[in-house]
RNA sequence: GGGCCGUUGGCGCAGGGGUAGCGCGUUCCCUUGACAUGGGAAAGGUCGCAGGUUCAAAUCCUGCACGGCCCACCA
C-alpha cells in the first residue's frame, strides 16, 4: 500500500536525466554492434565523417539527429545496429587550422625536430615558423585529437547511439591503409592513371583540385578591346578580359561560318607588345554573338583554351607558374615565337613575376601606349572558378597528376546511383546531372601534406631526373607507407634521391579518395573479408546534399570500380539549416548559437525534436520556438505519465482489482481509444520504413496530445477509484498500454525523457532494461480488432468539447456542475454516446439525470445548461 | 540558359480529387485530484496567378510569376 507516487520525481529536470543516462548508456555500452548476428537482422549505417575543423554547428546536430532516429527505429525493430562515427581530420582545413593556432608552415626541406613541440601563437603573428613536414604532421595530429574529444563529448550528449568502438580517423592507419590499398586495386584494375597535362590548380595552395571542388564566384571584369595586325595586311580587334594572357596566346579563332573573318583563316596574326606570329583558325566553338567575334586562345584561359590545345597539338606557352605569378619566358625560343623578339623580351620584362592580376593592369597600360587598345574598358560579369575553399581565381597549369578514369564510365555510374534508394527520390536527380555534367576525369593528387600519401616511389635516373614511366608501387603487405620514410623493396635509405636510387611520390591524396571509401573502412575492405561480407553494402547513407557531387558520388564510383557493387542501398540527403531570411547557417552566421550552448538552454530532446521536425531534403528554419515546443512536448510527457502511473498504482493497491491486460479492456470508449492507437502503430511504422520520420513525430505527436487532453481526461474517474472493478480494470488497462506505447513510439526522437519514464516501471515489467531496445510496438500487440473503429471516442470527444466551450462561453471553470445536457442528432451517433455516456458525465460534471438523448433525422445538437452555483455548498 | 524543389491564416509547417488542418503568436477565460514550463475556448485562410481536365481542383495537367538550390555560362 506505500504510494508509489512519492517514489516518482516531482519534477521534470532534462539536464538531469540527460547526463544520468548518457552515462549509463556509455556505461553500459548500450550501442555496441555484435559481429555475431547475421546480416539480414542487422542495419549498417555509413555515417559521414564530420570534417574536424573546430566545432561541430546547428547544421550538424540538425542531420546527425535525424540518422538516429532512423538507426533508434530499426534498433526497437531488433536489428543489431552498426552505427560507427568518423572523423575527417586529414586535408587543407587542417593544415589551414594548425597554420594559425601555431602560426608554422610546413617546408618539406627541413629535417625532423625531435625536441620541438607546437605551442598555440599569439592571435596576430606575421612570421610563420618552418617546420618539418613530420614536426607539421604532428601538430596537425595535436589539434584534431582535440577537436575529436570535443566531438564525442557533444554526439553523446546529443543521445547519439554510436558505436565508438567502431570510431576511425581518415587520416589515421586504418584508414590509409584501405585508401592506399583503394589505389592499388585501382590502378592494377585499369581505373587510375598518371599524367601531366594542365589541371585546375589553385595558386594559393599551390595544388591541383577536382572539378568537383570547384565552384563558380561573379566576378567584375573587364573587356579590353585589342588591335591585332595581321601578316600581310589588315587587322581586327579582339575583346579579351585577359589581356595578361597575351603573351601565352597560341592561335586566333572565329568561327568558320564568320562572314567578317572568313577571309583571315589560313593567314597569321601579330599580337600587340609581343608581335607574336600566331595562326588564325576557324573553331566551331567561337561564337560570331560574342564579343567581337574573334577571339584569342591561350594556354591557359579557360576549359575551351585547354580543349583547343589538345585538338590541335598546339604547343603550350605556359607564362603563370604555380605561384600564379608570371613565370621567365624567351621569345627568341620555342615555343615562343616573335617577330622582333628584342621588343617582346622588354615587354614581358615589364611582367614577369608580377601575379596575374598585376599583369593585367600593366598590359592594360602597355596596351594603351602602344595604340592597340581601342576605346574605352567596357566593364562585365563574369564567372570565374574558384576553389571552393580558395580566394584567388583558379588557373590551368600543366602539372603531373595522379587520376581515376570517370568519364569514361559515366553510363554504368549512372546505372549505380539509380539502384540506390534516394530520400527524397528527387535527389537522384542532382546525382544524375552531376555525371551527366562531367568534364575531366578525377584528379586525386595534391600537392599538399597533411593526408595520405600515395604508395608509389619512383627510379632516380643518372640525370637526377625522375623514371615515372616505371614507378614502383608498395606490396599491399607493407600498407600503410609513407614513401617520404619508408623505403621501396630492393632499396636502401642511403639511395633516396641518389641517381640510381629512389624518391617517393611527395603527393597526397585528395581527402574524398580517402572517405569515399567509409563504407570500406567501416567494414575493414581487404583486411577482414568475413566482417566486410557482413557490412558492405550498408543500409543505410545519411548525407547533406550539397555533397552528392563529391561524397555520395565519389562513394558510388569507387564501389563501382572495387566490387561492381553499390555501396549501400538507402541514401537519406538532409537538407540545411537556414536563418529566417533563407541564408544556409553558415559559421559566421550560426556564431552566436552554438550546440553546446542551446543543450544548456533548452536539452538534448527539445533540439532533437526541432530537427525531427523537418523531412528529409529540406531546409528548415533556424526558430528558437520550435526547441520551447519540443520542450513542452517532454514536460507533458513526464506529468502524463507520472499521472497514468498514479493510477496504475492506486489500483494495484486495491485488492478487489488484482492484475490486469489488454483482454480486460471492455468498455466502449477504451476499446474505441485503442482502435484510434491501432491505425496509429500501422501508419507510424509505414512511414519509418519509408525514411519519414518527421511524418511519424507529428503523428505520434498529435495523437499524445489527443490522449492527454481527452482520453485520459475522459477516463481518469473511472481509472482512479471507479466503483466498477471490470470497467476500472477496461481503464487501467487501456492506460498502462496506451502509455507504455506512446513511450516507445516516442523514443527514437526522445531518447532521454522516455528512457526515464520507462525505467520508472517498465523497465521490470516489460523486461526491457532501456526503451531503446524494446519492441517497436505494432499491431501485434493488440487483440484481434473488434468491429469497434475509433467512433465511439469521437463522439465523448465531441460532446465534452461542446460542454468545455459552454464553460469557456459562460466564463466557468471546467469543474462547473452541468445541469441540462441535451443531445439530439442520427440514431448511429446517438447510440455511440450512450455507450461513453459515463465517461462524459464524469469528465464533463454532468448530472446523469440532467442528461436528455434524443434520436432524429438531423446533424448532432448539443445544448448545455449550466448550474447557477458551482455546486460547492461552502 | 538547363534542371530540381517550393509558394496553404501574422510566422513556421502538414495535407494532397469530395464540406480547409496543426503548432507558435494573438484575444478571452479557468489555480480542475499529473502538469501555470499548465488547461479550455475564440478570432484568423476564396491553399501564388491564369487557363485546362472533371459532376467535383488547394490537390491532376499546361503556362506564367516569385523564392531557393544544383548545373552551365569565363572571348
Amino acid at each position: 500500500m506505500t504510494p508509489m507516487s512519492e517514489e516518482l520525481p516531482k519534477k521534470y529536470k532534462p539536464k538531469e536525466i540527460e547526463i544520468k543516462w548518457a552515462e549509463k548508456w556509455e556505461s553500459d555500452k548500450e550501442y555496441r554492434y555484435d559481429p555475431s548476428v547475421p546480416r539480414e537482422n542487422t542495419f549498417v549505417v555509413d555515417t559521414p565523417p564530420p570534417t574536424v575543423s573546430g566545432s561541430l554547428h546547428m547544421g550538424h546536430v540538425f542531420s546527425y539527429s535525424q540518422t538516429d532516429m532512423n538507426v533508434r527505429y530499426q534498433r526497437m525493430l531488433g536489428k543489431n545496429i552498426f552505427y560507427p562515427m568518423g572523423w575527417d581530420d586529414n586535408g587543407l582545413p587542417t593544415e589551414r587550422r594548425v597554420q594559425n593556432q601555431f602560426a608554422i608552415q610546413c617546408e618539406p626541406t627541413l629535417p625532423y625536430k625531435e625536441d620541438w613541440n607546437p605551442t598555440p601563437a599569439p592571435k596576430k603573428v606575421r612570421e610563420l615558423e618552418k617546420v618539418s613536414r613530420k614536426n607539421f604532421l604532428e601538430a596537425c595530429s595535436l589539434q584534431t585529437e582535440e577537436d575529436e574529444k570535443k566531438y564525442e563529448a557533444l554526439w553523446r550528449r546529443l543521445g547519439l547511439s554510436i558505436d565508438w568502438d567502431q570510431n576511425y580517423s581518415t587520416v589515421g592507419e586504418h584508414c590509409r591503409k584501405i585508401s592506399q590499398n583503394s589505389f592499388l586495386d585501382l590502378y592494377k584494375k585499369g581505373f587510375i592513371y598518371a599524367v601531366e597535362s594542365p589541371v585546375l590548380w589553385d595558386t594559393t595552395f599551390q595544388t591541383a583540385v577536382a572539378q568537383a571542388e570547384v565552384e563558380d564566384r561573379e566576378k567584375h571584369g573587364n573587356f579590353h578591346d585589342i588591335r591585332f595586325q595581321v601578316e600581310g595586311g589588315g587587322d581586327f580587334i579582339i575583346s579579351t578580359t585577359r589581356p595578361e594572357l597575351l603573351a601565352a596566346c597560341i592561335a586566333v579563332v572565329a568561327h568558320p561560318d564568320d562572314q567578317r573573318y572568313k577571309g583571315l583563316f589560313g593567314k597569321n596574326a601579330r599580337t600587340p607588345l609581343y608581335d607574336g606570329i600566331v595562326p588564325i583558325i576557324p573553331a566551331e566553338h567561337a561564337d560570331p554573338e560574342k564579343g567581337t567575334g574573334i577571339m584569342m586562345i591561350c594556354t591557359f584561359g579557360d576549359v575551351a583554351d585547354v580543349d583547343f590545345w589538345r585538338a590541335e597539338k598546339m604547343p603550350m606557352r605556359q607564362i603563370i607558374g604555380r605561384s600564379g605569378r608570371l613565370v621567365p619566358v624567351d621569345f627568341g625560343e620555342e615555343p615562343y615565337k616573335s617577330g622582333s623578339v628584342e621588343a617582346a623580351n622588354a615587354a614581358y620584362k615589364e611582367i614577369e613575376g608580377l601575379y596575374a592580376k598585376q599583369a593585367r593592369t600593366k598590359v592594360k597600360e602597355m596596351l594603351e601606349a602602344s595604340g592597340a587598345l581601342v576605346g574605352e574598358l567596357k566593364p562585365t560579369e563574369q564567372a570565374v572558378k574558384f576553389y571552393e575553399k580558395g580566394d584567388q581565381p583558379l588557373e590551368f597549369v600543366s602539372t603531373r597528376q595522379w587520376f581515376i578514369k570517370i568519364l569514361d564510365h559515366k553510363e554504368e555510374l549512372l546505372a549505380q546511383g539509380r539502384k540506390v534508394q534516394w530520400h527524397p527520390e528527387f535527389m537522384l536527380k542532382r546525382f544524375e546531372q552531376w555525371v551527366e555534367g562531367l568534364n575531366q576525369d578525377w584528379c586525386i593528387s595534391r600537392q599538399r601534406f597533411f593526408g595520405v600519401p600515395f604508395p608509389v616511389w619512383y627510379p632516380v635516373l643518372e640525370e637526377g631526373e625522375l623514371d615515372f614511366t616505371n614507378p614502383i608501387f608498395a606490396p599491399e603487405s607493407a600498407l600503410p607507407v609513407d614513401p617520404q620514410s619508408d623505403c621501396p623493396e630492393g632499396f636502401k635509405e642511403e639511395q633516396r634521391g641518389k641517381p640510381g636510387g629512389f624518391a617517393g611520390d611527395t603527393d597526397v591524396m585528395d581527402t574524398w579518395a580517402t572517405s569515399s571509401l567509409t563504407p570500406q573502412i567501416s567494414s575493414h575492405w581487404g583486411l577482414d573479408e568475413k566482417r566486410h561480407q557482413k557490412l558492405f553494402p550498408a543500409d543505410l547513407r545519411p548525407q547533406a546534399h550539397e555533397i552528392i557531387r563529391t561524397w555520395a558520388f565519389y562513394t558510388i564510383t569507387k564501389s563501382w570500380m572495387h566490387e561492381k557493387a553499390i555501396p549501400w542501398h538507402h541514401a537519406a540527403i538532409s537538407g540545411w539549416v537556414v536563418t529566417p531570411d533563407r541564408q544556409k547557417m553558415s559559421k559566421s552566421k550560426g556564431k552566436a548559437v552554438t550546440p553546446e550552448g542551446l543543450l544548456e538552454e533548452y536539452s538534448a530532446d527539445a533540439l532533437r525534436y526541432w530537427s525531427a521536425r523537418a523531412k528529409l531534403g529540406q531546409d528548415t528554419i533556424y526558430d528558437e520556438n520550435v526547441f520551447k515546443v519540443g520542450h513542452r512536448l517532454a514536460m507533458k510527457i513526464f506529468n502524463a505519465s507520472k499521472f497514468t502511473l498514479m493510477q496504475l498504482q492506486a489500483a494495484e493497491a486495491d485488492s478487489s482489482i488484482g492484475s490486469w491486460n489488454l483482454a480486460d479492456v471492455s468498455q466502449p470508449l477504451d476499446k474505441a481509444w485503442i482502435a484510434r492507437m491501432r491505425t496509429l502503430l500501422g501508419s507510424a511504422s509505414n512511414s519509418f520504413e519509408a525514411f519519414q520520420y518527421s511524418a511519424v513525430l507529428l503523428e505520434v505527436e498529435s495523437a499524445f496530445w489527443d490522449f492527454c487532453d481527452n482520453y485520459l481526461e475522459l477516463v481518469k474517474n473511472r481509472a482512479y477509484e471507479g466503483s466498477d472493478a471490470s470497467a476500472r480494470k477496461s481503464a487501467v488497462a487501456t492506460l498502462e498500454w496506451t502509455l507504455k506505447a506512446f513511450l516507445r513510439l516516442l523514443a527514437p526522437f526522445l531518447p532521454y525523457i522516455t528512457e526515464e519514464v520507462w525505467s520508472w516501471r517498465f523497465a521490470k515489467s516489460e523486461g526491457a532494461a532501456s526503451i531503446h531496445k524494446a519492441p517497436w510496438p505494432t499491431e501485434e500487440e493488440l487483440p484481434l480488432p473488434s468491429e469497434q473503429n475509433g467512433t465511439d471516442f469521437d463522439a465523448a470527444r465531441t460532446v465534452l468539447d461542446k460542454i468545455r466551450a459552454e464553460k469557456a462561453a459562460e466564463k466557468k471553470s471546467i469543474k462547473w456542475p452541468v445541469t441540462s445536457l441535451r443531445i439530439a442528432g442520427e440514431a448511429a451517433t446517438i447510440e455511440a454516446v450512450k455507450r461513453v455516456l459515463n465517461d462524459v458525465i464524469s469528465a464533463g460534471n454532468v448530472s446523469l439525470s440532467a442528461v436528455d438523448l434524443q434520436a432524429e433525422e438531423a446533424p448532432l445538437k448539443v445544448e448545455v445548461v449550466l448550474g447557477t452555483s458551482d455546486g460547492r455548498e461552502k
